[in-house]
DNA sequence: ATAAAAAACTAATAAGTGTTAGTTTTGTAA
DNA sequence: TTACAAAACTAACACTTATTAGTTTTTTAT
C-alpha cells in the first residue's frame, strides 16, 4: 500500500520514531500498540519491522536522544565563563525551548523511562544522576562565589528540575501565554523568588 | 488458600487498594497485571473480583482519593484570615507532607490519570482545573495586596504546582536530606528566590 | 529492460490480558 | 451442629499483544 514517507532530511525510521513520540506521549508506552502506532504511518503493524527492531528500540531512542540532548548542553554551559547565575538562567531557558521544539520526546523520556528495559534504563538514571550531579556542583560554585543564598544545593536543583519539567502542563495554556512571558517570569520567580 | 489481611481500621477492599498504588506507581497502571496485583496480596486473581469492580476501579479510586484531599486542604485555607503569602507557605508544605504519608498514590494520581476512562477522566481533569483556578486567584490577591511581585500569576501558580509534584523525585533522597530542611529551603526559595 | 534490494503485504503464533462461571472452602451466627 | 454468606479456588473465555515467516510488490541501479 503506501509507502512510509520520509521526514524532510530524515530516514523513514526516523519519521517512525516521531509518530511514536506522539503516541507514547499521548497514551503512554504500554497503552500504545504497534498496530496502532502502525496506523499513524499509514502502514500494517509487521511493515515497521523493516525499519526498527522492536517497540522497546523506539523508547530507546526517544528516551537517549532527549538525554543526550540536555547533556551535551550542559557540558557546553559548563565550560563557558560566565556566573553562576547567568549559567542557571540560560539552563532553565534551555529546557522552556525544548519543552516547545521537542514536547513529545521530552514528555515520553520524563514519564516512561521506567519502561525501558536494563540495561537501558540503568544507563539512563544514572545519565540523569550525572546531570543532576553537575547541577548541584554549579549550585554549590554559585554559593561559594556568593551568588546564591546558603540554601541547600540539592534542594535547590531539585526546585529548578522540577518546575522546568513541570512545563509539560503548560502546553495546554500555549496560546494565552506567549513563551518569552513564561520564560521570562519562571526564570524571574525561580532566581528572584515570589515575594516583592 | 490465605485470606486478604485488612489493613488496620480498613476494609479488605483498601488493602487491595494499598497494594495496587505501590503496584501502580513502581510499574505503571497498564504494566500490572491483576495476577500481579493479586500476587503481592496473597491470593489468586479472580479472588480479587470479590472485593472490587475490577481494574479500572481501582485507578479511579486513587486518583479520586488523592484529589480530594487536595481539593479539601484547599478550601479550607481559602477561608482562613492569613496573609497571602502565609497560604501559599502552607499549601507548599502540605504537598510535601502528603507526599510524604502517601508517596503511592500521589504518584499514581499524578502520572497515570490518563489511564482512567471518561467521565473519569473529565471529572478528573475538571477537578484539577479548578484547583488551579483557585490558587490564581489566590496570587492575583497577593499581588493586589502587593504581597507578591506583578508576576503572571498563572505561571507563578504553574511553577509552584510544578515544584511541589517534582517531589516526587525527592524521595530517592529522603535518608540524605531531613523532611523540615527540604520543606523550609523549597519554600524559601520559592517564595524568596535563590539569588542572594 | 532487468536484476537486486528494500519494503510492503497476509497469515499465523505464542504469550498475556482482564474477567466470568461454577465450585469449594472458610468464617459466622443461630 | 447446622445453615448461610463471604470469599477463596480452578478452569476457561474472548481478546489483544508484539513479533515472525513467507510472499508479493515497489523502488533502485545497472
Amino acid at each position: 500500500m503506501a509507502k512510509i514517507k520520509a521526514v524532510a532530511n530524515g530516514s523513514k525510521k526516523d519519521a517512525i520514531v516521531k509518530k511514536a513520540a506522539g503516541l507514547f506521549r499521548q497514551k503512554g508506552f504500554k497503552a500504545t500498540s504497534m498496530r496502532e502506532l502502525a496506523e499513524k504511518v499509514g502502514v500494517e503493524a509487521p511493515s515497521l519491522y523493516n525499519h526498527i527492531g522492536g517497540k522497546s528500540e523506539l523508547l530507546q531512542l526517544i528516551c537517549f536522544n532527549v538525554a543526550n540532548e540536555f547533556t551535551i548542553h550542559l557540558q557546553q554551559l559548563e565550560v563557558t565563563r560566565q556566573t553562576v547565575v547567568k549559567k542557571l538562567d540560560q539552563l532553565i531557558r534551555f529546557h522552556i525551548r525544548m519543552m516547545l521544539q521537542c514536547y513529545d520526546e521530552l514528555y515520553v523520556a520524563n514519564h516512561e523511562w521506567k519502561q525501558l528495559e536494563d540495561p537501558y534504563l540503568s544507563n539512563f538514571l544514572s545519565q540523569r544522576k550525572h546531570y543532576e550531579s553537575s547541577m548541584v556542583q554549579l549550585v554549590k560554585e554559585g554559593i561559594k562565589r556568593k551568588e546564591i543564598k546558603n540554601i541547600h544545593p540539592y534542594v535547590a536543583v531539585l526546585t529548578i528540575l522540577s518546575a522546568v519539567r513541570g512545563l509539560e502542563f503548560w502546553q495546554r495554556h500555549k496560546k494565552d501565554i506567549p513563551a518569552d512571558v513564561l520564560e521570562n517570569n519562571m526564570v524571574n520567580q525561580l532566581l528572584n523568588g515570589l515575594i516583592k
